[in-house]
DNA sequence: GTTATATATATCATTTCGATATATATAACG
DNA sequence: CGTTATATATATCGAAATGATATATATAAC
């Protein structure tokens, strides 16, 4: 499942530009998925280009003109077909796990200032998709995948909290004085 | 973080040769961060170049030659200096995820299929870090990152066997006639 | 004998990122 | 009134990285 595959799915759902479908991108598929612009709009044209989608442009006002894209019927026989192959691996790259493998290189301060962030950083996406939840009608599949996405968050959350200490190690002495 | 960055962190481990780099990538860094020799070989050459590391040339019996890559002095500063930059975002791109947006144009089989598999990967998984957990001596920071990768996947195992009748449908009926 | 696996390095087309350029319009701020 | 920020919209390009393949040697399996 590359980009361009995954812009055909996204004109599944319905028309839209280029610009629309990196909103989209950023707002519902963030989660899981990411893109740019510079493979978004070569997707795009390669699609029109094997008539996978049709392109009409629309003059707008107060606005630059746009670039409609809709799927065609060849667009979505090639996109069922792209959905019933099996999934690729997940692709994962977190700058955060890779440096905390070297936590003992780093200053006190500086790992737990790093955790509190990436707290605050999962707390933020949590929020993200409550926000999602409370403002649009969902799909079982949205709903779904947002739920698993909150799981997820959730869970490395709790993690950070109950084990950083196992990093941090001074915190096992505040710990034990607010035991004790 | 790039790839090169992390070559030169995993050097300060240790020596290695470009071959023993890919297979700690694969091993212990697998579950957060992955590279290919496509990036390893280059980052290696280039930090050679640089005066980051250095390279001595090992005959071998019954192999090929290698070229085992030292960190220097100069390496280990600037190794210190991008630790101490705050880190990149975390990267994702999950088919799965991506797929299961899309779930109501697949035929229910394939989608149990689907999540099964995904289930059993993530079981699979969480055998390789008990593995990794018994097998060596860890650090803190080792033990740390293991057990955040086994909190997620636990929390993904979790979330698919309980929420995967929202997206399967039939499963409710199932379900019902179970507790009934 | 042939197939698979392991050790070892290297290259290359293709994909993708991240930044930047261009253009138009509205809103905010002092 | 000028400046700065934000939003809409498309496009391109160097740099990074993937995934596949090539080359070479050796052992183990069947």
């Amino acid at each position: 499942m590359d980009i361009r595959t995954l812009c055909l799915g996204l004109l599944t759902m319905g028309d839209a530009s280029g610009y629309e479908i990196k909103k989209t991108f950023e707002e519902e598929l963030s989660h899981f998925y990411e893109a740019s612009y510079g493979s978004i709009y070569p997707a795009l044209t390669k699609l029109t280009e094997e008539g996978l989608v049709s392109c009409r442009e629309m003059a707008q006002e107060k606005r630059p003109d746009k670039k409609v894209y809709s799927i065609t019927p060849m667009g979505r026989l090639a996109f069922m077909d792209a959905l019933s192959k099996k999934p690729g691996r997940d692709r994962i790259r977190s700058d955060f796990l890779a440096i905390l493998m070297f936590a003992d290189l780093l200053p006190a301060r500086q790992l737990s200032r790093l955790i509190d962030d990436r707290i605050d950083h999962y707390r933020e996406r949590l929020a993200e998709l409550d926000d999602c939840h409370a403002s649009q009608e969902e799909t079982p599949a949205h709903q779904f995948v947002t739920g698993y996405g909150r799981a997820v968050y959730q869970a490395a959350i709790d993690y950070l909290e109950d084990n950083r200490h196992v990093v941090e190690g001074e915190a096992l002495l505040s710990r034990a004085s607010a035991a004790g």
